[in-house]
DNA sequence: CACTTGACTACACGATCGTGTAGGAGTTTG
DNA sequence: CAAACTCCTACACGATCGTGTAGTCAAGTG
């Protein structure tokens, strides 16, 4: 394990346990009870360490931001074009997304804004990378929310392939699926110059 | 309005109201009585009409199928590239994609049912589009849950545009976002043949 | 007229939720 | 040694949930 020593205590068990059922079933969906069973401590406990049940998913938040910001930093060491490539982004990231991603469907300030963060990072390096769309907003937040929706539809997904893409190997096929849609134009830039006409007429 | 004359009753003013709530709060978020509130009846005519909350979301699913079918049959007849053009995906569709994805979330058959379905179309239509990623499959299910993404995300991607894209104006806008992804390669062909050998020998 | 039927409301039920309270067990501290 | 503190459990509370039951009202129907 890659975690302090401390990290096995009951409050840390809480906390896990915790960010892994409200990333499966939501917030609404994951009640003290279950989370405690999850841990194995008494529903007291939970209220004991952190309060309230806000108090818990704030505690959650900030946890999964500081995990996925050192993992953030780790992709920005290996930098470039391999910071795309799914097989880097260890599945190890995988329940800190699937909370993160139902905590900002619940509405968590902490969650939307390392989903703004995103979109900021992706519009800097979009204009560093020399790409040019339209409205550079718009396609960075296009983009942040489609790295994102694999994890949202993971059961679809997996079914849609036949395979489970909580595993690595799952992971890594559509990964790739993702990245070749970056890769593959689609249309040419006369038919995509069209539809922005099209559009503006109505 | 598009409706039949008798789905202005207080059963249909009930799923609407269903659609919404389920769609916005998610299906656990919105109560019995809130739907009967919203629809101006009592709790218990819900359940006169419709049995139970289970089959409430039965109705609604195959409500949301039904209406969502209609506009793809429009969309297949305006045929082509067109039918990537966002303008042309009327924000009347919106309640039902937000319905159909908290459905899908809450492990809904008939909702995962039309992601399969969209899955397959999306495969055949890149086959006849001349369009050859390694993996068809990940690919189109990939495209599939990118098509969905900004509705699960609205309230993010609204926020990082500072506009509402559930107005046509910030659909439209979005909508581009996301076309120019499909646009504008980010990575050579050279360099993902690079990445599919690396994430190979993990 | 009496009778039936369907739309609809009011109200009560058990279960489950988040939360509050009281207290036990073990360690630390004066 | 005793007081204080932390970790932890057991249990009870009000609120809200989905659901069940009884009954009102209006529109047919014989």
């Amino acid at each position: 394990m890659d975690r302090p020593i401390d990290d096995l205590t009951a409050r840390a068990r809480i906390r896990d346990a915790a960010v892994r059922l409200f990333g499966e079933r939501g917030i609404e969906g994951a009640s003290i009870r279950d989370i405690a069973a999850e841990a194995g401590v008494s529903s007291g406990l939970v209220r004991h360490h952190f309060g309230s049940k806000e108090a818990l998913r704030d505690a959650c938040d900030e946890y999964a931001k500081e995990r996925m910001l050192e993992v953030g930093e780790e992709l920005a060491d290996a930098g470039g074009v391999a910071a795309l490539d799914p097989a880097t982004l260890h599945p190890r990231v995988f329940p800190l997304q699937l909370y993160l991603v139902r905590s900002m469907m619940d509405g968590s300030e902490t969650a939307t804004a390392l989903f703004l963060g995103a979109v900021d990072s992706i519009e800097e390096w979009s204009t560093a990378y020399g790409i040019h769309p339209t409205d550079r907003r718009a396609y960075a937040a296009a983009m942040a929310a489609i790295k994102l929706s694999v994890f949202v539809f993971r059961d679809q997904v997996s079914k849609a392939l036949g395979e489970d893409i909580t595993t690595p190997a799952g992971y890594a096929r559509i990964g790739q699926g993702l990245m070749e849609i970056f890769t593959i134009p689609l249309i040419t830039e006369e038919q995509a110059e069209q539809l922005r006409k099209r559009s503006e007429e109505n």
